[in-house]
DNA sequence: AGCATGCGTAAGTGGTTACTAACGTTAGTG
DNA sequence: CACTAACGTTAGTAACCACTTACGCATGCT
């Protein structure tokens, strides 16, 4: 049950913050280097309060850092953020790859029973 | 631009479907071999149906593949599914080394690990 | 045929989410 | 101080999501 442990991380919501569109794009925005709300904001089509909001998320989710500069708000993408998505990714990939190599395995010996 | 048709291709149905943690427990219960409906929904205290719906949400992200033994209902992780999160994953990750490396370029004193 | 098993589907519901509009707050300027 | 700029925050709303209950649809067995 260390797997689940691994994966029950922080992953949810890093999840859940990039189960939308424009979260990632925002994500994007900022990957490079900072960007002001305001720029961010004059990317899209929806009000401010809406991606101030997302940017909330993108934080709480510390998928982004935010920095005071005067009336601005700087954010920058945290990659460190991405881990335990790798984590997860890792997790279930490697669970494949168990899963081929046993089957691969199976091909000598007819039948494993449960 | 070539960077964002990358991401955009099938990575929003896989991220809703994981977006949500009985999903990625089935995910990870059906990982190393092929399990039932029924097995599944034992393994939770929601409703049948409830796991039905989730294994639809599943498919339709080309997570998980369906096979049908008499009655029954087979599922088995499919790996291939992840691909798009991956690829979407490496891409948020370079463009930060990107940042970081244009950082110690404009810096004389390299500074890697904080 | 009749009946049971195993599952998906339909309809309805409470809780959550993404948005807009209005207001509050902080930092800088005259 | 007053005034503006740049944001966040609150309140309210429409859409969505996960869930349950009830039903439908195959397949297998006698």
């Amino acid at each position: 049950m260390g797997l689940s442990a691994l994966s029950a991380d922080g992953v949810d919501p890093v999840l859940r913050a990039l189960a939308e569109p424009r979260r990632r794009a925002i994500l994007r925005l900022v990957s490079e280097h900072e960007r002001s709300a305001g720029e961010i904001a004059a990317e899209f089509d929806i009000t401010r309060p809406a991606i101030s909001q997302h940017l909330t998320v993108l934080k709480d989710a510390a998928l982004v850092t935010e920095r005071r500069d005067g009336t601005r708000r700087l954010y920058l993408a945290r990659r460190e953020g991405l881990r335990a998505l790798r984590t997860l990714l890792d997790e279930l990939w490697s669970a494949g790859l168990a899963r081929a190599a046993s089957l691969a395995e199976a091909e000598d010996a007819p039948k494993e029973k449960p």
